[in-house]
DNA sequence: CCACGTTTATAGGCTAGCCTAAATAGTTAG
DNA sequence: CTAACTATTTAGGCTAGCCTATAAACGTGG
């Protein structure tokens, strides 16, 4: 009769989060990783020996901690279930833009591979999150096209919004309220001498937003 | 940026056990409910107590376990999500009938009222599982129709299968894979004097069932 | 009415995940 | 080359949920 409850959701976070900082630093330091995750670095550093015990990461002391290829594999496939529960919200369930990351973050430890096979062809094979987010393949494979921050752009730079990068709840509420979405053609207007705040055209209206928040936009290149 | 992982899963589960046994036995001893949940006694009955402090339920001991209004209430809400995550699993996703329960009890902890709601549009209001079980609407409240137990018809009794209850993998593989679903009509040819085998007659076939498995089918009265 | 079986409690233990405070080790800028 | 800063470890603690072994309390059949 048994029930099985599940455990282990905190190692598929640690992991999740350290393939998407990855992105910007090769060695992830627990540091970075912890306050990312919302936890104390002595308690992350804890964490970190368990899923080094386990194979999934290799730890540089004093450095950070790197995915081995098995650790890869299993973040890319926490990203797909992520990604694709997020399209079903999104697409299926017309939930809001901004309040899906959060829900699939629950759903995305939940179930396996049989589910999220039948969902992959129920959204009929979709390629990317709501976000604009590419989704791996049931091996962890996938690749991002081209884009710079938004914020390393300047003054007459055009282009077109690809995603938003990382996912926060605050940054997406943030974007939806200003309707800033991917598919979005901008062109930067000004750059402030002094904080950096970007003047941007956006659906043919100007926006001034902030360097923090550029940082999780990505304009295609 | 906290993440927030659930606990508090085993107190729904808890709670969801209670709501199905209760359909026995208005109190439900926690010898039952340790052996329902594959759980040994000693810890039932401590999670027993954390419980009844959340005014879940309430205990009389040497007697059972009951769950209060509020117990009630919650013990139904997690009983609508699983079953509308079944059917959701079955409908949509083309899931097999014997796996969706399992499944939904991954999902039913998963997310909440949001989704649910968003859910049961996206279903168009399913009033029960794939198994007949009457799916509970946002108060938590339902009827089952009115039936009777497999194993209580005699010889000659004819009727059809209104639900399959408890559900649990085993019965319902094994119920699967001899083609007996809620719909079908069904004949009962003959019970034997020992064991109380019974013969039955569905969808044309003869088939032999045992009483442990014919207590888990209901048959319209 | 009392012995036997059931139910509950007590005692002692375990793992996963989290915490803070304080000590120590490594890195780097000046 | 060392002080300041950062990264990590150590020490000590906590809660939720599980476990086994053993003891005590209860309720009922004969
Ligand atoms: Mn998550
Ligand atoms: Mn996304
Ligand atoms: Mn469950
Ligand atoms: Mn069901």
């Amino acid at each position: 009769m048994s029930v099985q409850l599940t455990k282990g959701e905190s190692a598929e976070m640690y992991i999740k989060a350290i393939g998407e900082l990855t992105l910007e630093e090769a060695l992830v330091p627990i540091s970075t990783l912890a306050s990312r995750l919302g936890i104390s670095p002595v308690s992350a550093t804890e964490m970190v020996h368990r899923i080094v015990e386990q194979g999934l990461v290799e730890h540089e002391r004093y450095k950070g901690v790197r995915l081995t290829e098995t650790g890869k594999r299993r973040a890319m496939l926490v990203l797909r279930r992520h990604r694709l529960w997020e399209r079903f919200l999104t697409d299926k369930l017309k939930l809001p833009w901004e309040d899906v990351h959060d829900l699939a973050c629950r759903l995305e430890h939940a179930v396996g591979t049989e589910v999220i096979d039948a969902l992959v062809d129920f959204l009929d094979e979709p390629s990317s999150c709501p976000h604009g987010n590419p989704i791996p393949n049931s091996e962890g494979e996938f690749e991002y096209s081209d884009g710079v921050q938004l914020n390393t752009l300047r003054q007459g730079d055009e282009g077109v919004i690809l995603r938003i990068h990382p996912e926060s709840r605050d940054v997406l509420s943030f974007l939806a309220q200003k309707r800033i979405k991917p598919g979005a053609a901008l062109s930067v207007i000004d750059v402030d001498d002094f904080d950096g705040l970007l003047t941007i055209s956006i659906n043919g209206v100007d926006q001034i937003i902030g360097q923090r928040i550029a940082s999780h936009i990505v304009v295609a290149a």
